[in-house]
RNA sequence: CGGGACAUAGCGCAGCCCGGUUAGCGCACUUGGUUUGGGACCAAGGGGUCGUAGGUUCGAAUCCUACUGUCCCGACCA
Protein backbone atom coordinates (compact mmCIF):
# COMPACT_ATOMS: atom_id res chain seq x y z
CA UNK A 1 0.00 0.00 0.00
CA UNK A 2 1.77 2.71 -1.60
CA UNK A 3 -0.81 5.83 -0.23
CA UNK A 4 -3.35 5.53 1.83
CA UNK A 5 -5.57 8.43 2.89
CA UNK A 6 -7.42 9.29 6.35
CA UNK A 7 -11.17 7.93 6.36
CA UNK A 8 -13.58 10.98 6.08
CA UNK A 9 -15.09 9.94 9.56
CA UNK A 10 -11.96 9.51 11.15
CA UNK A 11 -10.97 12.84 10.40
CA UNK A 12 -12.81 15.08 7.79
CA UNK A 13 -10.10 18.13 7.46
CA UNK A 14 -7.19 15.61 7.14
CA UNK A 15 -8.86 13.52 4.72
CA UNK A 16 -9.22 16.78 2.73
CA UNK A 17 -5.82 17.72 2.75
CA UNK A 18 -4.83 13.52 1.99
CA UNK A 19 -7.04 13.92 -1.01
CA UNK A 20 -5.35 17.01 -2.07
CA UNK A 21 -1.82 16.07 -1.84
CA UNK A 22 -2.20 12.52 -3.03
CA UNK A 23 -4.50 13.49 -5.68
CA UNK A 24 -1.46 15.65 -7.09
CA UNK A 25 -3.61 18.55 -7.08
CA UNK A 26 -1.79 21.00 -5.14
CA UNK A 27 1.27 21.92 -2.59
CA UNK A 28 2.25 23.96 0.91
CA UNK A 29 4.78 26.26 -0.87
CA UNK A 30 7.51 28.10 0.94
CA UNK A 31 5.60 30.67 1.41
CA UNK A 32 2.96 30.77 4.05
CA UNK A 33 -0.63 30.39 3.65
CA UNK A 34 0.20 29.85 -0.31
CA UNK A 35 -0.26 27.52 -1.99
CA UNK A 36 1.62 25.45 -5.75
CA UNK A 37 -1.07 24.51 -7.39
CA UNK A 38 -0.02 20.83 -9.53
CA UNK A 39 -0.36 20.36 -13.10
CA UNK A 40 -3.16 18.12 -12.49
CA UNK A 41 -5.01 20.45 -9.32
CA UNK A 42 -4.75 22.74 -12.24
CA UNK A 43 -6.05 21.63 -15.23
CA UNK A 44 -9.16 20.94 -13.64
CA UNK A 45 -9.64 24.90 -12.70
CA UNK A 46 -8.37 25.42 -16.32
CA UNK A 47 -11.50 23.29 -17.10
CA UNK A 48 -13.49 25.46 -14.72
CA UNK A 49 -12.16 28.43 -16.40
CA UNK A 50 -12.78 27.72 -19.76
CA UNK A 51 -16.11 26.48 -19.49
CA UNK A 52 -17.19 29.87 -17.31
CA UNK A 53 -14.69 32.31 -19.66
CA UNK A 54 -17.55 30.86 -22.69
CA UNK A 55 -20.39 31.20 -20.79
CA UNK A 56 -19.64 34.98 -19.76
CA UNK A 57 -18.37 35.19 -23.72
CA UNK A 58 -21.66 34.37 -24.78
CA UNK A 59 -23.77 36.28 -22.25
CA UNK A 60 -22.33 39.29 -23.95
CA UNK A 61 -18.96 40.07 -21.67
CA UNK A 62 -15.35 40.48 -22.76
CA UNK A 63 -11.79 40.44 -20.54
CA UNK A 64 -9.51 42.73 -20.03
CA UNK A 65 -6.78 43.13 -17.01
CA UNK A 66 -5.68 45.62 -14.21
CA UNK A 67 -2.93 46.11 -12.39
CA UNK A 68 -2.05 44.12 -9.50
CA UNK A 69 -1.54 46.91 -7.47
CA UNK A 70 -3.53 49.69 -6.09
CA UNK A 71 -3.01 52.89 -4.95
CA UNK A 72 -3.63 53.09 -0.94
CA UNK A 73 -5.93 55.98 -1.29
CA UNK A 74 -8.26 53.92 -4.00
CA UNK A 75 -9.10 51.85 -1.69
CA UNK A 76 -10.20 54.61 1.10
CA UNK A 77 -12.87 56.06 -1.24
CA UNK A 78 -15.66 53.69 -0.59
CA UNK A 79 -15.62 53.17 3.20
CA UNK A 80 -17.52 50.16 3.49
CA UNK A 81 -15.09 48.53 1.46
CA UNK A 82 -12.62 49.47 2.85
CA UNK A 83 -13.42 48.20 6.14
CA UNK A 84 -13.94 45.16 4.55
CA UNK A 85 -10.81 44.40 3.16
CA UNK A 86 -8.74 46.49 5.36
CA UNK A 87 -7.75 43.80 8.08
CA UNK A 88 -6.38 41.54 5.32
CA UNK A 89 -4.32 43.42 2.68
CA UNK A 90 -0.64 43.07 1.77
CA UNK A 91 1.04 46.51 1.45
CA UNK A 92 3.94 47.17 -0.65
CA UNK A 93 5.71 50.23 0.66
CA UNK A 94 9.38 50.19 -1.03
CA UNK A 95 10.60 49.00 -4.55
CA UNK A 96 14.14 48.20 -4.62
CA UNK A 97 16.67 45.94 -2.55
CA UNK A 98 20.09 46.49 -1.69
CA UNK A 99 22.96 44.59 -0.01
CA UNK A 100 23.23 43.93 3.34
CA UNK A 101 25.88 46.49 4.65
CA UNK A 102 26.51 44.91 7.88
CA UNK A 103 26.66 41.03 6.78
CA UNK A 104 25.29 38.59 3.75
CA UNK A 105 22.18 39.11 2.14
CA UNK A 106 19.94 41.92 0.99
CA UNK A 107 17.65 43.96 2.96
CA UNK A 108 15.32 46.73 1.86
CA UNK A 109 16.33 49.98 0.44
CA UNK A 110 15.62 52.45 2.49
CA UNK A 111 15.94 55.28 0.66
CA UNK A 112 13.36 53.38 -2.12
CA UNK A 113 10.34 53.71 -0.20
CA UNK A 114 7.33 54.61 -2.36
CA UNK A 115 5.85 57.94 -1.79
CA UNK A 116 2.18 56.12 -2.09
CA UNK A 117 1.87 52.67 -0.57
CA UNK A 118 0.53 49.88 -2.92
CA UNK A 119 -2.03 47.61 -1.93
CA UNK A 120 -1.87 44.03 -3.69
CA UNK A 121 -5.42 43.76 -5.02
CA UNK A 122 -7.56 41.89 -2.68
CA UNK A 123 -10.56 42.96 -5.32
CA UNK A 124 -10.42 45.22 -8.33
CA UNK A 125 -13.10 47.51 -7.48
CA UNK A 126 -10.94 50.58 -7.23
CA UNK A 127 -8.89 50.38 -9.55
CA UNK A 128 -11.64 49.28 -12.00
CA UNK A 129 -13.72 52.07 -11.08
CA UNK A 130 -11.13 54.58 -11.42
CA UNK A 131 -10.47 53.33 -14.78
CA UNK A 132 -14.21 53.07 -15.43
CA UNK A 133 -14.87 56.93 -15.39
CA UNK A 134 -12.62 57.88 -18.27
CA UNK A 135 -14.12 55.24 -20.59
CA UNK A 136 -17.70 56.26 -19.63
CA UNK A 137 -18.98 59.01 -21.11
CA UNK A 138 -22.59 58.47 -22.59
CA UNK A 139 -25.29 56.10 -22.55
CA UNK A 140 -23.77 54.51 -25.79
CA UNK A 141 -20.55 53.47 -23.73
CA UNK A 142 -22.97 51.70 -21.65
CA UNK A 143 -23.24 48.57 -20.69
CA UNK A 144 -19.60 47.76 -20.19
CA UNK A 145 -19.50 44.62 -19.72
CA UNK A 146 -15.93 43.36 -18.54
CA UNK A 147 -14.73 40.00 -16.99
CA UNK A 148 -10.86 40.06 -15.47
CA UNK A 149 -9.51 36.23 -14.77
CA UNK A 150 -6.70 37.53 -11.86
CA UNK A 151 -5.24 36.74 -9.09
CA UNK A 152 -5.68 38.20 -6.13
CA UNK A 153 -4.37 38.30 -2.23
CA UNK A 154 -6.33 38.51 1.00
CA UNK A 155 -4.22 38.20 4.00
CA UNK A 156 -5.94 35.17 5.92
CA UNK A 157 -5.23 34.42 9.55
CA UNK A 158 -5.81 30.47 8.39
CA UNK A 159 -5.45 28.85 5.21
CA UNK A 160 -6.23 25.62 3.54
CA UNK A 161 -5.85 24.09 0.30
CA UNK A 162 -8.48 25.98 -2.60
CA UNK A 163 -10.85 26.79 0.31
CA UNK A 164 -8.81 29.49 1.59
CA UNK A 165 -5.24 30.58 0.12
CA UNK A 166 -3.34 34.15 1.14
CA UNK A 167 -3.47 34.44 -2.80
CA UNK A 168 -6.17 32.69 -5.19
CA UNK A 169 -7.16 32.58 -8.72
CA UNK A 170 -10.61 33.67 -9.87
CA UNK A 171 -12.57 36.11 -12.45
CA UNK A 172 -14.03 39.13 -10.88
CA UNK A 173 -16.51 40.72 -13.34
CA UNK A 174 -17.00 44.32 -12.93
CA UNK A 175 -19.99 46.14 -15.16
CA UNK A 176 -21.53 49.38 -15.65
CA UNK A 177 -25.16 50.31 -16.76
CA UNK A 178 -27.41 53.15 -17.40
CA UNK A 179 -30.43 51.82 -15.25
CA UNK A 180 -30.68 50.02 -12.04
CA UNK A 181 -32.60 47.85 -13.20
CA UNK A 182 -30.38 46.48 -15.95
CA UNK A 183 -27.99 46.59 -13.72
CA UNK A 184 -29.84 44.24 -10.78
CA UNK A 185 -30.85 42.16 -13.86
CA UNK A 186 -26.88 41.68 -14.72
CA UNK A 187 -26.42 40.50 -11.30
CA UNK A 188 -29.18 37.95 -11.02
CA UNK A 189 -28.36 36.95 -14.75
CA UNK A 190 -24.92 35.88 -13.35
CA UNK A 191 -26.38 34.49 -10.10
CA UNK A 192 -28.19 32.54 -12.31
CA UNK A 193 -25.35 31.23 -14.63
CA UNK A 194 -23.34 30.44 -11.75
CA UNK A 195 -26.16 28.17 -10.36
CA UNK A 196 -26.20 26.94 -13.90
CA UNK A 197 -22.28 26.14 -13.87
CA UNK A 198 -22.16 24.54 -10.72
CA UNK A 199 -24.87 21.62 -11.41
CA UNK A 200 -24.40 20.88 -14.74
CA UNK A 201 -20.55 20.92 -15.12
CA UNK A 202 -19.64 20.32 -10.95
CA UNK A 203 -22.79 18.06 -10.75
CA UNK A 204 -22.91 20.12 -7.40
CA UNK A 205 -26.47 21.46 -6.40
CA UNK A 206 -26.77 25.03 -4.75
CA UNK A 207 -28.71 26.92 -3.30
CA UNK A 208 -29.68 30.87 -4.58
CA UNK A 209 -30.33 33.36 -2.24
CA UNK A 210 -29.05 36.95 -1.38
CA UNK A 211 -27.02 37.70 1.94
CA UNK A 212 -28.33 39.31 4.83
CA UNK A 213 -26.96 42.68 5.26
CA UNK A 214 -24.56 41.42 7.75
CA UNK A 215 -23.41 39.13 5.19
CA UNK A 216 -23.34 40.62 2.35
CA UNK A 217 -20.31 42.27 0.14
CA UNK A 218 -18.05 45.31 1.71
CA UNK A 219 -19.68 48.28 -0.36
CA UNK A 220 -22.39 45.98 -2.04
CA UNK A 221 -26.14 47.24 -2.11
CA UNK A 222 -27.53 43.62 -2.38
CA UNK A 223 -25.35 40.08 -2.50
CA UNK A 224 -26.36 37.17 -4.13
CA UNK A 225 -24.62 33.78 -3.31
CA UNK A 226 -25.02 29.88 -4.60
CA UNK A 227 -24.62 28.26 -1.22
CA UNK A 228 -23.34 24.19 -1.58
CA UNK A 229 -23.21 21.37 0.94
CA UNK A 230 -19.95 19.58 1.82
CA UNK A 231 -20.10 16.41 2.81
CA UNK A 232 -19.32 17.32 6.77
CA UNK A 233 -22.70 18.64 6.44
CA UNK A 234 -20.58 22.49 6.46
CA UNK A 235 -22.12 24.96 3.66
CA UNK A 236 -19.69 26.34 1.10
CA UNK A 237 -20.07 29.29 -0.29
CA UNK A 238 -19.42 28.95 -3.65
CA UNK A 239 -19.63 32.61 -5.87
CA UNK A 240 -21.39 35.78 -5.35
CA UNK A 241 -22.65 38.06 -7.60
CA UNK A 242 -22.92 42.03 -6.24
CA UNK A 243 -25.77 44.36 -7.27
CA UNK A 244 -23.10 47.71 -6.10
CA UNK A 245 -25.81 50.14 -6.84
CA UNK A 246 -24.28 53.78 -7.03
CA UNK A 247 -21.46 53.34 -4.45
CA UNK A 248 -18.78 53.03 -6.17
CA UNK A 249 -19.90 55.31 -9.32
CA UNK A 250 -20.31 58.29 -6.48
CA UNK A 251 -17.11 57.26 -4.78
CA UNK A 252 -14.92 57.40 -8.10
CA UNK A 253 -17.40 60.39 -10.05
CA UNK A 254 -18.57 57.82 -12.43
CA UNK A 255 -21.44 59.99 -14.41
CA UNK A 256 -22.72 59.31 -17.90
CA UNK A 257 -25.21 61.87 -20.14
CA UNK A 258 -28.30 60.24 -20.39
CA UNK A 259 -30.66 60.52 -23.55
CA UNK A 260 -32.07 63.82 -21.87
CA UNK A 261 -28.43 65.21 -21.67
CA UNK A 262 -28.57 64.90 -17.81
CA UNK A 263 -25.40 63.28 -15.50
CA UNK A 264 -26.18 60.62 -13.78
CA UNK A 265 -24.21 58.02 -11.91
CA UNK A 266 -23.71 54.90 -13.56
CA UNK A 267 -25.27 51.74 -11.84
CA UNK A 268 -22.98 48.63 -11.68
CA UNK A 269 -22.25 44.63 -10.40
CA UNK A 270 -19.37 42.90 -9.83
CA UNK A 271 -19.33 39.35 -9.41
CA UNK A 272 -16.53 36.58 -8.88
CA UNK A 273 -15.46 32.44 -8.70
CA UNK A 274 -12.11 31.38 -7.14
CA UNK A 275 -10.06 28.43 -7.00
CA UNK A 276 -12.17 27.59 -3.99
CA UNK A 277 -14.57 25.58 -6.47
CA UNK A 278 -11.74 23.30 -6.68
CA UNK A 279 -12.31 22.82 -3.04
CA UNK A 280 -16.12 22.40 -3.50
CA UNK A 281 -15.86 19.96 -5.88
CA UNK A 282 -13.32 17.58 -4.02
CA UNK A 283 -15.18 18.04 -0.22
CA UNK A 284 -18.75 17.02 -2.61
CA UNK A 285 -18.20 14.17 -4.45
CA UNK A 286 -14.94 12.36 -3.16
CA UNK A 287 -14.82 8.87 -1.21
CA UNK A 288 -12.49 7.28 1.41
CA UNK A 289 -10.61 5.73 -1.80
CA UNK A 290 -9.76 9.22 -3.40
CA UNK A 291 -11.00 12.09 -5.25
CA UNK A 292 -14.59 11.47 -7.43
CA UNK A 293 -14.57 14.15 -10.20
CA UNK A 294 -17.69 14.79 -12.58
CA UNK A 295 -16.68 14.01 -15.84
CA UNK A 296 -17.49 17.76 -17.51
CA UNK A 297 -14.34 19.12 -15.74
CA UNK A 298 -11.64 15.45 -15.41
CA UNK A 299 -8.65 16.21 -16.87
CA UNK A 300 -8.70 12.40 -18.47
CA UNK A 301 -12.18 11.54 -18.83
CA UNK A 302 -11.18 8.09 -19.58
CA UNK A 303 -7.87 6.05 -18.92
CA UNK A 304 -7.34 2.79 -20.59
CA UNK A 305 -4.83 0.14 -18.29
CA UNK A 306 -3.32 -2.52 -20.53
CA UNK A 307 -3.15 -5.22 -18.64
CA UNK A 308 -0.73 -6.67 -17.72
CA UNK A 309 1.71 -4.68 -19.36
CA UNK A 310 1.33 -2.28 -22.91
CA UNK A 311 1.93 -5.08 -25.06
CA UNK A 312 1.80 -3.92 -28.81
CA UNK A 313 -1.37 -5.76 -29.49
CA UNK A 314 -3.03 -4.26 -26.61
CA UNK A 315 -1.90 -0.93 -27.00
CA UNK A 316 -2.80 -1.09 -30.68
CA UNK A 317 -6.05 -1.91 -29.41
CA UNK A 318 -6.25 0.89 -26.88
CA UNK A 319 -5.54 3.25 -29.54
CA UNK A 320 -8.12 2.49 -31.64
CA UNK A 321 -10.81 2.67 -28.71
CA UNK A 322 -9.42 5.75 -27.94
CA UNK A 323 -9.54 7.25 -31.41
CA UNK A 324 -12.92 6.53 -31.60
CA UNK A 325 -13.73 8.52 -28.37
CA UNK A 326 -11.43 11.19 -29.16
CA UNK A 327 -13.67 11.55 -31.79
CA UNK A 328 -16.72 11.77 -29.62
CA UNK A 329 -14.82 14.51 -27.95
CA UNK A 330 -13.71 12.51 -24.84
CA UNK A 331 -10.32 12.79 -23.07
CA UNK A 332 -8.70 9.96 -23.22
CA UNK A 333 -5.09 8.34 -21.53
CA UNK A 334 -3.53 5.04 -22.50
CA UNK A 335 -1.58 3.91 -19.27
CA UNK A 336 1.84 3.03 -21.22
CA UNK A 337 4.38 2.78 -18.38
CA UNK A 338 5.29 -0.22 -18.30
CA UNK A 339 7.10 -0.15 -14.65
CA UNK A 340 4.30 -0.44 -12.89
CA UNK A 341 1.75 -2.86 -12.21
CA UNK A 342 -2.22 -2.69 -12.79
CA UNK A 343 -3.71 -3.03 -9.45
CA UNK A 344 -0.81 0.15 -8.73
CA UNK A 345 -2.21 2.22 -11.66
CA UNK A 346 -5.94 1.19 -10.54
CA UNK A 347 -5.57 2.43 -7.27
CA UNK A 348 -3.52 5.86 -8.65
CA UNK A 349 -6.60 6.37 -11.07
CA UNK A 350 -8.65 5.94 -8.56
CA UNK A 351 -7.42 8.19 -6.15
CA UNK A 352 -6.81 10.83 -8.98
CA UNK A 353 -10.50 10.65 -9.48
CA UNK A 354 -10.63 9.59 -13.25
CA UNK A 355 -14.37 8.88 -14.59
CA UNK A 356 -13.89 5.79 -16.55
CA UNK A 357 -11.02 2.87 -16.24
CA UNK A 358 -11.01 0.34 -19.39
CA UNK A 359 -8.74 -2.63 -18.45
CA UNK A 360 -7.76 -4.25 -21.64
CA UNK A 361 -6.12 -7.86 -21.41
CA UNK A 362 -5.26 -10.48 -23.86
CA UNK A 363 -8.37 -12.21 -22.46
CA UNK A 364 -10.29 -9.58 -22.72
CA UNK A 365 -8.98 -9.51 -26.62
CA UNK A 366 -9.53 -13.13 -26.85
CA UNK A 367 -13.28 -12.95 -25.59
CA UNK A 368 -13.90 -9.45 -27.81
CA UNK A 369 -14.55 -7.60 -24.58
CA UNK A 370 -13.23 -4.90 -21.69
CA UNK A 371 -13.21 -3.98 -18.35
CA UNK A 372 -14.55 -1.02 -17.87
CA UNK A 373 -14.80 0.48 -14.15
CA UNK A 374 -16.58 3.67 -13.02
CA UNK A 375 -15.42 5.59 -10.31
CA UNK A 376 -18.67 7.32 -9.21
CA UNK A 377 -19.56 3.91 -8.06
CA UNK A 378 -16.71 1.78 -8.09
CA UNK A 379 -18.96 -0.89 -10.21
CA UNK A 380 -16.66 -2.88 -12.81
CA UNK A 381 -18.47 -4.57 -16.09
CA UNK A 382 -17.15 -6.70 -18.59
CA UNK A 383 -18.28 -4.77 -21.93
CA UNK A 384 -18.35 -5.99 -25.50
CA UNK A 385 -15.62 -4.16 -27.90
CA UNK A 386 -18.26 -4.03 -30.40
CA UNK A 387 -19.99 -0.18 -29.59
CA UNK A 388 -17.29 0.46 -27.14
CA UNK A 389 -17.70 3.98 -27.58
CA UNK A 390 -20.87 4.58 -27.22
CA UNK A 391 -21.36 2.66 -24.58
CA UNK A 392 -18.59 4.86 -22.90
CA UNK A 393 -19.65 8.18 -24.02
CA UNK A 394 -23.37 7.08 -22.37
CA UNK A 395 -21.89 5.80 -19.08
CA UNK A 396 -20.29 9.11 -19.12
CA UNK A 397 -23.43 11.21 -19.17
CA UNK A 398 -24.40 8.44 -16.06
CA UNK A 399 -21.47 9.25 -14.05
CA UNK A 400 -22.49 12.85 -14.68
CA UNK A 401 -25.98 12.72 -13.57
CA UNK A 402 -25.38 10.18 -10.86
CA UNK A 403 -22.84 12.56 -8.95
CA UNK A 404 -25.55 15.20 -9.64
CA UNK A 405 -28.57 13.17 -8.33
CA UNK A 406 -26.35 11.60 -5.35
CA UNK A 407 -24.97 14.78 -3.95
CA UNK A 408 -28.16 16.65 -4.30
CA UNK A 409 -30.25 13.49 -2.60
CA UNK A 410 -27.15 14.02 0.13
CA UNK A 411 -28.61 17.62 0.30
CA UNK A 412 -32.27 16.85 0.66
CA UNK A 413 -31.77 14.06 2.92
CA UNK A 414 -29.50 17.02 5.29
CA UNK A 415 -31.94 20.15 5.25
CA UNK A 416 -33.97 20.28 8.22
CA UNK A 417 -36.93 22.27 8.41
CA UNK A 418 -37.13 23.45 12.07
CA UNK A 419 -39.22 25.25 14.25
CA UNK A 420 -38.05 26.14 17.51
CA UNK A 421 -34.34 27.19 19.20
CA UNK A 422 -34.18 23.86 20.78
CA UNK A 423 -34.49 22.33 17.85
CA UNK A 424 -32.23 24.03 15.59
CA UNK A 425 -29.72 23.86 17.69
CA UNK A 426 -30.20 19.97 18.62
CA UNK A 427 -30.18 19.58 14.55
CA UNK A 428 -26.81 21.65 14.40
CA UNK A 429 -25.32 19.25 16.98
CA UNK A 430 -26.13 16.20 16.01
CA UNK A 431 -26.87 15.85 12.13
CA UNK A 432 -25.83 19.43 10.72
CA UNK A 433 -26.71 19.81 7.17
CA UNK A 434 -28.55 22.85 6.08
CA UNK A 435 -31.21 24.34 8.59
CA UNK A 436 -34.36 26.12 7.42
CA UNK A 437 -36.08 28.18 9.59
CA UNK A 438 -38.00 31.54 10.25
CA UNK A 439 -36.16 34.56 11.03
CA UNK A 440 -37.22 38.26 12.19
CA UNK A 441 -35.21 40.11 9.55
CA UNK A 442 -33.17 41.61 12.19
CA UNK A 443 -28.93 41.61 12.41
CA UNK A 444 -29.34 41.34 15.63
CA UNK A 445 -31.02 38.31 16.06
CA UNK A 446 -28.67 37.03 13.12
CA UNK A 447 -25.65 37.72 15.38
CA UNK A 448 -27.01 35.83 18.47
CA UNK A 449 -27.77 33.04 16.42
CA UNK A 450 -24.35 33.14 15.46
CA UNK A 451 -23.01 33.21 18.51
CA UNK A 452 -24.66 30.87 20.41
CA UNK A 453 -25.06 27.45 17.65
CA UNK A 454 -21.79 29.22 15.58
CA UNK A 455 -24.38 28.53 12.38
CA UNK A 456 -24.46 32.03 10.22
CA UNK A 457 -27.25 33.24 7.88
CA UNK A 458 -25.97 31.61 4.48
CA UNK A 459 -29.01 32.67 2.70
CA UNK A 460 -32.66 34.10 1.96
CA UNK A 461 -33.36 31.52 -0.59
CA UNK A 462 -34.79 33.68 -3.71
CA UNK A 463 -37.34 30.44 -4.61
CA UNK A 464 -38.20 30.27 -0.59
CA UNK A 465 -42.63 30.22 -0.99
CA UNK A 466 -44.01 32.73 1.06
CA UNK A 467 -45.23 31.15 4.56
CA UNK A 468 -46.39 32.55 7.85
CA UNK A 469 -44.27 32.04 10.57
CA UNK A 470 -42.27 32.98 14.00
CA UNK A 471 -39.00 33.52 14.26
CA UNK A 472 -36.72 30.33 15.88
CA UNK A 473 -34.95 33.04 18.10
CA UNK A 474 -36.71 35.80 19.06
CA UNK A 475 -40.74 34.61 18.30
CA UNK A 476 -41.57 38.05 15.81
CA UNK A 477 -43.07 36.87 12.51
CA UNK A 478 -41.98 36.34 10.02
CA UNK A 479 -43.29 35.29 5.86
CA UNK A 480 -40.37 32.74 5.18
CA UNK A 481 -37.44 30.17 6.28
CA UNK A 482 -34.50 31.85 5.43
CA UNK A 483 -31.00 29.33 5.28
CA UNK A 484 -28.79 28.71 8.19
CA UNK A 485 -25.73 26.13 8.60
CA UNK A 486 -21.98 25.93 9.53
CA UNK A 487 -19.85 27.28 6.90
CA UNK A 488 -16.42 27.08 5.82
C1' C B 1 -4.38 36.09 17.12
C1' G B 2 -5.78 32.26 21.45
C1' G B 3 -5.47 26.61 22.96
C1' G B 4 -2.97 21.99 21.86
C1' A B 5 0.56 18.89 19.20
C1' C B 6 4.77 18.40 16.27
C1' A B 7 9.70 19.55 13.64
C1' U B 8 15.30 13.52 12.31
C1' A B 9 16.44 11.48 3.95
C1' G B 10 11.36 13.13 -1.13
C1' C B 11 7.17 10.94 2.28
C1' G B 12 5.89 8.36 6.99
C1' C B 13 8.35 7.34 11.46
C1' A B 14 11.96 5.21 15.54
C1' G B 15 16.01 6.99 18.48
C1' C B 16 15.52 11.77 22.97
C1' C B 17 13.12 10.31 29.13
C1' C B 18 18.64 7.97 30.95
C1' G B 19 24.11 12.78 26.31
C1' G B 20 29.03 8.66 24.38
C1' U B 21 31.94 5.16 17.92
C1' U B 22 29.86 5.41 11.50
C1' A B 23 21.95 8.32 13.34
C1' G B 24 18.32 3.84 12.00
C1' C B 25 13.62 1.63 9.77
C1' G B 26 9.43 1.40 6.07
C1' C B 27 7.86 3.57 1.50
C1' A B 28 9.80 6.15 -2.66
C1' C B 29 14.36 6.61 -5.89
C1' U B 30 18.77 4.18 -9.03
C1' U B 31 20.83 -0.52 -11.16
C1' G B 32 20.36 -5.79 -12.24
C1' G B 33 17.32 -10.07 -12.22
C1' U B 34 12.72 -12.74 -11.59
C1' U B 35 7.64 -11.39 -12.05
C1' U B 36 2.91 -9.37 -14.03
C1' G B 37 -5.91 -9.57 -14.50
C1' G B 38 -6.25 -5.06 -7.71
C1' G B 39 -0.99 -1.24 -4.71
C1' A B 40 5.05 -7.72 -6.92
C1' C B 41 9.70 -10.05 -5.08
C1' C B 42 15.10 -10.64 -4.46
C1' A B 43 19.83 -8.35 -4.47
C1' A B 44 22.98 -4.21 -4.63
C1' G B 45 23.20 1.16 -4.29
C1' G B 46 22.49 6.66 -3.64
C1' G B 47 20.40 10.16 -0.45
C1' G B 48 20.92 13.54 6.37
C1' U B 49 24.16 20.94 8.23
C1' C B 50 18.72 15.70 13.12
C1' G B 51 13.87 23.21 11.72
C1' U B 52 17.20 27.89 13.01
C1' A B 53 20.27 30.47 16.54
C1' G B 54 22.39 30.56 21.14
C1' G B 55 23.70 27.96 25.77
C1' U B 56 25.32 23.69 29.23
C1' U B 57 29.16 19.79 28.49
C1' C B 58 35.39 16.71 27.29
C1' G B 59 31.26 15.32 24.03
C1' A B 60 24.32 17.26 22.06
C1' A B 61 19.44 14.49 17.44
C1' U B 62 19.20 13.70 22.91
C1' C B 63 19.49 18.64 28.28
C1' C B 64 18.21 24.35 28.59
C1' U B 65 16.52 29.15 26.20
C1' A B 66 14.71 31.93 22.25
C1' C B 67 13.02 32.10 17.42
C1' U B 68 10.83 30.10 12.94
C1' G B 69 7.65 26.82 10.56
C1' U B 70 3.77 23.02 10.08
C1' C B 71 -0.71 20.53 11.57
C1' C B 72 -5.32 20.12 14.55
C1' C B 73 -9.18 22.97 17.33
C1' G B 74 -11.25 28.14 17.83
C1' A B 75 -11.99 33.62 16.36
C1' C B 76 -11.76 36.34 11.06
C1' C B 77 -12.78 35.44 5.94
C1' A B 78 -14.22 33.54 -0.92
Amino acid sequence: MAKEITSRAENYSQWYNDIVKKAGLADNSAVRGCMVIKPYGYAIWEKIRDQLDKMFKETGHVNAYFPLFIPKSFLSKEAQHVEGFAKECAVVTHHRLMNDPNGKGVIVDPEAKLEEELIVRPTSETIIWSTYKDWIQSYRDLPLLINQWANVVRWEMRTRPFLRTAEFLWQEGHTAHATENEARQEARMIHDLYAQFTEEFMAMPVIQGAKSENERFAGAVDTYTIEALMQDGKALQAGTSHFLGQNFAKAFEVTFMNEKNESEFVWATSWGVTTRLVGALIMTHSDDDGLVLPPKLAPIQVVIVPIPRPDPELVAKAEEIANGLKAKGVSVKIDLDDSKRPGFKFAEYEMKGVPVRLGLGARDMANNQIEVARRDTKEKDNVSLDGIVEYVTELLDDIQNNLLKRAYDFRQANTTRVDNFDDFKRILDTKGGFVLAHWDRTTETELKIKEETKATLRCIPIDAPEEAGICVYSGKPSSRRVLFAKAY
